[in-house]
DNA sequence: CCGCTTTCTTTCCCGTCCGGCAAGTTTTCC
DNA sequence: GGAAAACTTGCCGGACGGGAAAGAAAGCGG
């Protein structure tokens, strides 16, 4: 009963998770320069050999918690009502269950600056929203009733998800006001459910 | 009146067009693993460290024409009526300037599979998109009287077009029917401007 | 038209990174 | 308990990235 799935793929998880976790602690203590596989496999204390056998580039280390907790963002929204409209429930979940689960914002801002520095990051964050997005297309799918692998719609919706969520951290992230993540999340799902009107003259 | 901009920067541009439209092409004839910086240099005829000089990745060379097309779409924006409602600009032009960009839809297959399959062509095409989406913020933002630097509509609304354009792509790939992408990606933004309205039951 | 300066190209080269391979170790299964 | 499968590790070769300096081309002043 304790183990649903086997020791192996047990440990498998844990290193996976160890290593992405030191990376990432060292990106935020000592800067995106001080992740290697050389540093990030001492700390978990497996050789850097098995680093690369689990992520292919220190970038998808530091980024494989976001999916992870993207998952976990997907799973809330399943537990909602069953009757509830899918705008109300990404409304009402997303900006914070995002915010939460970021933790500290000023870790948040370190990430976002390291993503904007440096190409290699920048890149690998836009295929870790992708990969997220994948997941929420499921959830809406099953919500809705729909396939996402052959209707437009939820992967629609998904891909726009992960553009409010990128939009708003970036405005969060060059803001000099301290507004808070969550609002700004919100207040870019509300747009879109809007169709994005511009206030034209 | 034939040069605005000097002969070095002339020549540089045009090296840099060969070099892609050259990695394009090669691509397109030999498949992905044929494009090399070698094999691009020679095919224009310059050394191999100078294709490094203006690429930084056969990925960045092979996506660039699809950049510069982008900024000939964001011009054909800047062209609509002053008065014309962003999003009725943005339907009018997008799809059909779209589709006849791209040329040759089993040219478009080929590219699209590439992107699918090699992890470094699809965070690269990211990246493209991305940029794409600046070029499309900064119409976006003249045409609205706003700042693209501080205001989220226009962000939100050039990321909601990349995402249109590639959940059509992707749609058009995958699809066994042959529906024009044109109307897919009419279709998307569409939906987009109505808010992505799902028919939930 | 001619040198001088600036910018780009090219060659050479070295350190780093990536990933295949095979030996050693751990888990699984019967 | 022992064979088979899966994972970890060290080793290694080839690819890649980019610095430095010489050579070629373009711009600029006379």
């Amino acid at each position: 009963m304790t183990s649903e799935v086997s020791l192996r793929e047990r440990k498998k998880q844990a290193t996976r998770a160890a290593l992405s976790h030191a990376a990432w602690s060292l990106m935020i203590e000592h800067g995106l320069q001080a992740v290697t596989p050389e540093t990030v496999a001492e700390a978990v204390d497996v050789s850097p050999r098995t680093f690369r056998n689990y992520f292919a580039s220190r970038e998808e280390a530091i980024l494989y918690g976001l999916v992870r907790r993207a998952g976990s963002i997907a799973d809330a929204l399943r537990a909602r009502p069953a009757g509830e409209p899918v705008w109300d429930s990404l409304i009402e979940v997303l900006p914070d269950m995002v915010a939460g689960l970021l933790g500290e914002s000023r870790d948040l801002l370190l990430l976002m600056h390291a993503i904007l520095r440096d190409p290699a990051m920048f890149a690998q964050h836009l295929v870790a929203f992708e990969h997220s997005q994948e997941l929420f297309a499921a959830v809406i799918a099953e919500r809705t009733g729909t396939d996402h692998r052959y209707d437009l719609s939820p992967r629609l919706l998904a891909a726009a998800l992960g553009v409010a969520m990128r939009t708003a951290a970036l405005a969060w992230a060059q803001s000099e006001t301290d507004v808070s993540i969550a609002d700004l999340i919100r207040r870019c799902l509300m747009e879109l459910r809007a169709g994005i009107p511009l206030g034209e003259s």
